[in-house]
DNA sequence: CAGTGGTCTAGACCACTGG
DNA sequence: CAGTGGTCTAGACCACTGC
């Protein structure tokens, strides 16, 4: 059966399987199994909101039903959703569009933890927006953007402090069209994660990103707001946040300060 | 049926599951799905390693019929060996018991990438033995290692340059039992990835491994050994690797050059 | 061509959630 | 209790590898 192509009259592939139904040419260069066509139907009801976050999709019979395959494909295309964070499953409850809002996995992509621990023995950063403003791509914004030099971006810099320390400094840019409206306020009365806000506010959901790691030393500005002397190392971490399609949409550099916590990363 | 009792002689089971067949007492405080159960089996046969790196364990449908379960749970069980890269599946061939030895993953653990972009412009890194001896281990190393303060360890330093440039300096520490009989000169005769060397001649696999990373300052016998002048900053790598049951086998401290490298880190 | 992993189906039953 | 995801089976066929 097909999930793309209007179902087969054809009895008889009953329980057989189009070899290659959908997208291909006839030499079929490249095979995709049914269920990442699903995948793919999946991931389109994601991104178009048809299915938004912390809402439920349909059940996996009515996607079956729905897709004109077996239960167990679909099965299978949530199974690697799921897998990526796209999705959650609750058993008994349903399969929920993931977001950065849950407690469980807030601040999923914040790998700095307290050498005491990793328990949230600090409780939630402070936060402060020390600069909010439209600006324009410089050439190295652009590139890890994916715009055009001189594009307009929104630049933020805030400070996050832990038990009462500033820990970390970031410069935030953020493409302007997706992301009109957003101001200094907006950011300093939302509580909750910052990209939970851009999910509600926006309906950017950051999917996956990615990060180059340096150690560096600050110059005096960055002294300052962090309330530090100079000459101490820091890590400078850079990060691109992408949406569903692998479209990037933030980019990011943070300060770390490594006295008392650490960056950490688990190698599989 | 029953993949760890004998096989139940009745035959009315025959499409039904134990709902919790082993292991558990009257109350089955919890259940444990049959193919967890067979990946138990599986991993034991890799710790005793009655299947060696890189060979080939038993096709799916002999490992149904060994294990009394069908194919499909036998097949959910390695897909989680192999996502969790203990297991490597290559089609048409066979599934191969993992190393570090392959060409594909080799470095696997190691993130430091050139900024030029992640290719192997650079070539493989050229090694030097500092130093390989064996001591006493400290209590930082103890607890790492999960052995006592003072127990035997090997411990072993060395320069790894990219390009000629001196850009990682390691400190190792090694549990002295497993690892019985390494030297400087062992190290340094092996053409390949350590990880490889240790699967071979000593028969521990690493799995996984963590690392905590700041930024340092280098003391002056690290400037000496990296060619730097002071107040460069340094990314201070911390890394504990572990074997099969989780069981940490190396402690590694890397002070990693991040002028033209970077850590690069991928989040999920 | 035989043997291996990879996909798909259909159907049964289990575990968990909530009304 | 009905509805959801989770597990398990049996059997068919496809894609890939190597002899």
């Amino acid at each position: 059966m097909s999930a793309i192509t209007a179902p087969t009259s054809d009895g008889a592939n009953a329980t057989g399987v189009d070899s290659n139904a959908v997208a291909n040419g006839p030499l079929t260069p490249a095979f995709s199994p049914l269920y990442q066509q699903i995948k793919v139907l999946i991931l389109q009801s994601l991104q178009s909101r048809e299915w938004k976050p912390s809402s439920a999709i349909p059940s996996e019979m009515e996607l079956a039903n729905r897709y004109k395959v077996s239960q167990g494909t679909v099965r299978k295309a949530i199974d690697e959703l799921a897998s990526e964070n796209l999705l959650v499953r609750r058993q008994g409850k349903g399969t929920f569009v993931a977001t950065h809002a849950e407690r469980q996995v807030q601040y999923r992509f914040l790998k700095l933890v307290p050498d005491s621990g990793d328990a949230n023995s600090e409780g939630p950063a402070q936060r402060r927006i020390v600069d909010c403003r439209r600006s324009r791509a410089q050439a190295d914004v652009a590139r890890g953007l994916a715009i055009r030099t001189g594009d307009a971006v929104l630049q933020v810099r805030r400070v996050l402090s832990f038990a009462s320390i500033a820990t970390i400094l970031e410069d935030l840019w953020l493409p302007a069209t997706p992301f009109k409206g957003l101001t200094a306020e907006r950011l300093t009365d939302y509580d909750g994660p910052m990209y939970a806000l851009f999910e509600t506010e926006f309906g950017v959901r950051m999917v996956r990103a990615e990060e180059k790691i340096r150690a560096v030393l600050p110059d005096t500005e960055q002294c300052v707001l962090l309330n530090t002397p100079p000459n101490t190392p820091l890590l400078s971490v850079e990060r691109i946040a992408y949406t569903y399609n692998d479209a990037p949409m933030e980019m990011r550099r943070g300060l770390y300060l490594t006295d008392k916590h650490y960056y950490r990363n688990a190698l599989n």
